[in-house]
DNA sequence: TTCTGTTTTTGACCAATGTCAAAACGTAGT
DNA sequence: ACTACGTTTTGACATTGGTCAAAAACAGAA
């Protein structure tokens, strides 16, 4: 087994080898794409469960992100810093898939800082044992194929939001499709979220 | 090289078989990920050649978008009717891939129109044979999975441009980053897809 | 050239949102 | 219940950018 703790280089990784159980990442991949049990065996032989603590950090900037990680449950924010101030860009909760994407794929230094909102556990597949999967199962190569499709369309959504709607249609939006950040995000990470200040989005919750 | 008769219609689609040749296609593809010959024959068998003319509409709002195009030479432009106003919210030139992605993936009827800015010659692949050829070819679903890599990183920049930054620094990136933008495309449109008004682009040219 | 239609710029004004500072609120710990 | 801390709201004001209308610049056709 590959010893992340280096790449993540945080001391309070945890591995409790005796829960490990993929079975809600199966049962959510089967929901999109079905792989065959042999690639599912070798997907297991791979995966790493990492369980962090609130406020924690699974990514931080600078660093190369050398892992993807499918998030059982808690909830993640991705931030980076801009002149002095922290932007939140995204939330991750169960079933999501999670990495620092540009550094991921261009290995290149992270700009983002990805965070725990909440205790979290999450499964980890390294970069390298990725591409052996890739390389050794078509299945998988389009289990990840329609995944980016899901994600791509999830991301032009929130592009035309950020670039196009107000304050109070962006607010009206996250209330409709994904309520539930409201309940667990603290607002001010919900505001830059948004791209709107704290205080604007206070009012503009104050006024509906 | 291309004749523009009268004969074109606004939907005319124009296959001219005595002109195929997707050199360039198979060069940029190259670029990114090696496909054997085998694979490269079974697209060219696959691949229609597409000849409009300026103004003229590859995708209309309310179609579903069939097929992925592949932009030999020319400029498109993507956009959608917001309240009485076109909204463009991405160009496309040379070598770029182009759908209405949404509605491509997932059949539902296109909410952008894609239009011509330029008189183009595209390579068009419908999504069944797509489909063929993923089933057939591994290394095709590899090439579309690192396509679609590369396109979601451009996406993820325009977002963070987007949601976090002003009309100048959106124009100056812009001018840095794409400048042939500016070169190709009406002012009017450039506008609306910095997200900001014509009058404000027009004052932030001005004070440079 | 002149005419005509389109694109771009300019000006006056207004609405939306940001900033800064202070107050109010909530909650955990004692 | 009280304190201390973090979070959220409120108020006053500044700034950005939008809207509308008109003027100027530009491009193509006759």
């Amino acid at each position: 087994m590959v010893q992340s703790t280096k790449s993540i280089q945080h001391s309070s990784l945890i591995y409790l080898p005796e829960l490990r159980t993929i079975q809600q990442l199966l049962k959510h991949i089967e929901t999109f794409y079905h792989v065959s049990a042999e690639a599912q065996q070798a997907m297991h032989a791979f995966l790493e469960q990492v369980v962090l603590s609130k406020n924690e950090y699974l990514v931080k900037e600078g660093k190369i992100c050398r892992h993807i990680y499918f998030l059982e449950h808690g909830a993640l924010r991705g931030f980076y810093n801009l002149d002095g101030k922290e932007i939140t860009h995204w939330f991750a909760f169960e079933k999501d898939f999670v990495t620092s994407f540009h550094s991921f794929i261009t290995h290149q230094p992270a700009v983002e800082n990805i965070q725990l909102i909440e205790g979290s556990v999450l499964w980890a597949i390294s970069k390298e044992n990725l591409n052996c999967l890739l390389n050794e199962y078509h299945d998988i190569e389009r289990l990840v194929r329609i995944a980016y499709e899901k994600y791509y369309i999830r991301l032009e959504e929130r592009f035309v939001n950020a670039q196009f709607k107000s304050a109070l249609e962006r607010y009206q939006n996250l209330l409709s499709q994904t309520p539930h950040i409201l309940e667990r995000v603290p607002l001010g990470y919900v505001a830059s979220y948004l791209g709107i200040s704290q205080e604007t989005l206070s009012r503009v919750r104050g006024r509906l």
